[in-house]
DNA sequence: TTCAGAAACGGAGGCACCTCCGATTAGTCT
DNA sequence: AGACTAATCGGAGGTGCCTCCGTTTCTGAA
């Protein structure tokens, strides 16, 4: 399998107008995303485009008009994950304690980095292609943090005395750490501890 | 051309004994580098290794057999270049009064940069997979600059009060300006800029 | 010089990438 | 309903990657 160079960076932009697409297309549009996702989950970023046609049950030149480089494809499901990770941000701030709402979140988004190890290269060379993508994205999960970092402070489960970047660097911290086979029991630890440093000094603890 | 990610790292390591080679196989081995050091310097790292096996009158497994992977044949090629350059530093020391030497040095190692621009992914797999040939490399290069700066310095025809890692992020700062088509004139102004940055305050501009 | 074994050769084969274009079909117009 | 057409489909085809293994070439010892 080549280690090749990107292309010439073939522009990624988004398609301006978007006229709605045909019942067909759009079916196979979503079937490709769904399969492309369990696929990209499974095998890394190495995950086969003809293999995902296939499973799809359509041929690969759909696969390559609806998503003409690899990386587009990566864009969509990137996105995609963000989102859910976001709406469980909101989802977990309606289900639980505010504090309980940011530990689980904590968590999935380790979680979710984790996983993205394997698409380190992709995720590269859509970042570079297209900035935008990056900043639309990590703003969107910074503000999710801050909801549930805010209703957590104002809730008085966690100390105030800190802010999202603070606990963006402690998450780092967790997620680059080795990937050793016990890796996801150690990052509920490592998370766990940092709730706990959190609450330390909190209204409640404090009362 | 696929982008994909780089395959599970296939330890990249040193040959231990490294028995003499038969003489055909010697003969193909350099061929193969030396019709790759073009095709590596015309296409970048897109080079087709197939095109490079072709032209040397080889076999695509011949190729497969001496560098089992692209990065083993960029390792080969980039160990050579560095090489080159440190000899060249040597030769400029004999032929050329030191600060003139420097000059054209720095010269060549701006242009040997901005020439490996569109390989920096297979470097970085490389160094990345063996981490101990940047190390080497890089410790060659410094080892010449200090040569030629130690003598300018030596000779008063530059000042004194400036180290190896001053000129190098001088340097840096050169090769990673913007890659415009005058590209090489506008280095060529800064490096001798730099020059005369250098050359102020010597022991021969005070006399 | 001869020859046997080791070493090297080289290309067929299997998979993946991506493009291109004739066949097919959804949606629209009469 | 039926015809029209633009959008979509899908796969053949050319290229590249890399592996595997039967064939060829070299070399050192007899």
């Amino acid at each position: 399998m080549g280690t090749r160079e990107p292309p010439e960076p073939k522009e990624i932009k988004p398609s301006p107008p978007a006229r709605r697409l045909r019942a067909d297309a759009s079916r196979n549009r979503e079937k490709l995303v769904e399969i492309a996702a369990t696929a990209f989950a499974e095998r890394g970023g190495n995950a086969s485009l003809e293999e995902i046609a296939r499973q799809a049950g359509v041929g690969i030149g759909t696969l390559y008009r609806h998503f003409p480089t690899r990386e587009h494809l990566v864009e969509v499901l990137y996105r995609r994950e963000v989102e859910a990770l976001c709406a469980a941000a909101e989802e977990l701030a309606l289900r639980e304690a505010p504090d309980v709402a940011l530990a689980e979140w904590m968590q999935r988004f380790v979680d979710y980095i984790a996983a993205k190890r394997g698409m380190a290269n992709s995720l590269r060379i859509l970042f570079d292609a297209n900035s935008e993508v990056f900043a639309n994205t990590s703003g969107m999960v910074a503000l999710a943090l801050q909801r549930l970092v805010d209703a957590a402070i104002a809730d008085g489960s966690i100390r105030s005395d800190i802010d999202i970047s603070d606990i963006s660097q402690a998450l780092s911290g967790i997620y680059s750490a080795p990937d050793t086979p016990d890796w996801r029991d150690r990052s509920r630890r490592l998370v766990s501890l940092l709730m706990d440093g959190l609450r330390w000094g909190s209204a409640k603890a404090r009362s």
